[in-house]
DNA sequence: TTGTACGCGTTATCAG
DNA sequence: CTGATAACGCGTACAA
């Protein structure tokens, strides 16, 4: 591999001028310069990153640290960042917490170690110990850091999350349009603090000070069909399914069931993946906007790393997307 | 940042005792062993990953260069490069190429550039020409590679895809064994080859020199349900369809004319995503095990960076995943 | 068992 | 406009 050195004394020049002449704008007398450029292409020069970074103790690196891939959660998330970094010649690191059998301790000194030019954390559970590690560790070290898609309160680092009491609001609405009324929020286990952003978004909607019916469904899909009598009981025409999943798992019990959709009743899914897409009938949804997500989550960081301004909290608005299920 | 030099000073050693007690298995004097642990403790000392690769001219960094990311049949395979790779404490940068505004030249520069120590390439279509820099260029600059996902002739370098002759063959062994003899393939846009593989799997499951009907559809979802009254009229009564999204829209198209799935026509789709799970009905697939094809390339990336001996083609076996639609 | 000194490929600081 | 030289943090001959 040649380097600057030899392309230097293939120009007949020193390596300080070659470097010069590569990176800044600093002008180079004209025939120097071709001897230069001739030399590159000869030698099919390729400047050396891990030598700039060493020198500059900054590397073009930004980590995304998130639970997993392949779920088109993350993925869409994770793209938005690729693209917007990419666009500005940041390259990303990627690691999926589930399948890095590493302590937060050791994830976290990967980053030190690789010099990364920023981190993102991506809905990571509450169950990590990130949070806090970032503020009493990586702050410290002077990384930027963004985390995203986990609504929690501010406490020093950047946050970004959708707007979940819109999401609510917008997707009560929409049933109350369609005169579905009587609407029932099926969510699967979640933090009291998250399910209050839904109340919230809901009593906006209804101008009212009632609450929608609650009922939490657990993890296994095969038990969700057990709720539909109770559905049925209290008359709901209206549901609200907080996993994009667990409504299409609805809906098939609806059908099993000789429920009508949205005839009977309605079913409004959070998230517009291509799940709600695919499904029949197909999901009527509230978008939350993952890819733009991932890109505002790059932004920020790019505006810590240059040092520009960029907000504490960023919230994302969602979008009704609607489809033949309400 | 405390480096090597601070810790030599602080526990009163060199520099060359501290890197050789962290790097090898070469024996320290316990005492100074213990002053080393304290200082590094004490100082809070990261080694310094760039340095070591700017040293010894070689990364922990394998590049994944792939048409998007947020798309599960990627993100599958993504996933399991990446959990292989982490094991071996290796670091997985993620290039887009749809995302990515750069030249398939400019794209292995970055490479280069960044002394990645391995690339893999997934999923490339083939209007790239990837595959001739590498065959031109990259092989020329002893990166290892590994070219995933396409079925195209051996030339030079490890290729990985799936075996899907077996997978047209087991396809069609199974709508046989469910007694749905008059099959259809139904196919987007293909190259010839890859068409010829398909039809291989189909004579070796039925011994026939007979070849199924073959349907191309254009990649318009709305349109799939055109093709309908020509599979009735030829009485097809099951359907392979090499595409899993177009999968779904056949059933929709399907439950649109009161064809029933699987009495009237079977449904057999290539490819076991989440699509074909929460479809409705669930569908029978032909699972190309994404994921274990990604853990594959990494095991051969592996397997050159550390010169031991790998495939030049790797086949993954294909298997069926019964659900409700064949 | 330990230490000295050099070089990996750059960029930055000076001086010319 | 250009050049010599010193870092960046580490590993490793070679010497002790």
């Amino acid at each position: 591999m040649a380097t600057l050195k030899d392309i230097a004394k293939h120009a007949k020049v020193s390596t300080c001028t070659v470097s010069r002449y590569l990176n800044s704008n600093i002008v180079v007398k004209k025939e120097t310069e071709d001897r230069i450029e001739a030399a590159i292409k000869e030698l099919g020069y390729v400047p050396n990153v891990i030598a700039k970074s060493l020198k500059q103790q900054v590397t073009s690196n930004v980590a995304v640290i998130l639970p997993k891939l392949n779920h088109l959660y993350y993925s869409e998330i994770t793209s938005g960042i690729s693209q917007t970094l990419a666009e500005h010649q940041y390259n990303i690191f990627i690691y999926e917490v589930d399948n890095l059998h590493l302590s937060e301790d050791d994830i976290l000194n990967l980053m030190r170690e690789n010099m990364v030019a920023g981190i993102i954390f991506i809905g990571l559970f509450p169950d990590t110990s990130f949070k806090e590690k970032i503020k009493e560790d990586v702050l410290g070290w002077k990384i930027p850091v963004v985390y995203a898609n986990r609504c929690i309160p501010y406490e020093g680092f950047p946050l970004l999350y959708p707007d979940l009491v819109k999401a609510s609001k917008i997707g009560t609405e929409h049933l109350i349009k369609k005169k579905k009324e009587n609407i029932a929020f099926m969510h699967k286990p979640l933090p009291k603090h998250l399910l209050k952003y839904f109340l919230d978004g809901y009593r906006q909607a209804t101008n009212s000070g009632q609450e929608p019916m609650l009922i939490e469904i657990p993890d296994d899909k095969n038990v969700i069909k057990d709720f539909v009598p109770k559905l049925i009981e209290h008359q709901i025409n209206g549901v609200f399914v907080l996993d994009e999943k667990s409504a299409v798992y609805l809906t098939k019990a609806f059908a099993k069931s000789n429920i009508q959709i949205p005839g009977d009743i309605s079913v409004l899914s959070l998230g517009n993946s291509l799940i709600s897409e695919i499904s029949t009938p197909e999901l009527t949804c509230v978008d939350l906007q993952n890819w733009v997500l991932g890109q505002k989550s790059a932004e920020i960081i790019l505006n810590q790393i240059s040092n520009k301004k960029f907000e504490d909290v960023t919230v994302v608005e969602p979008f009704i997307v609607e489809r033949e299920s309400a």
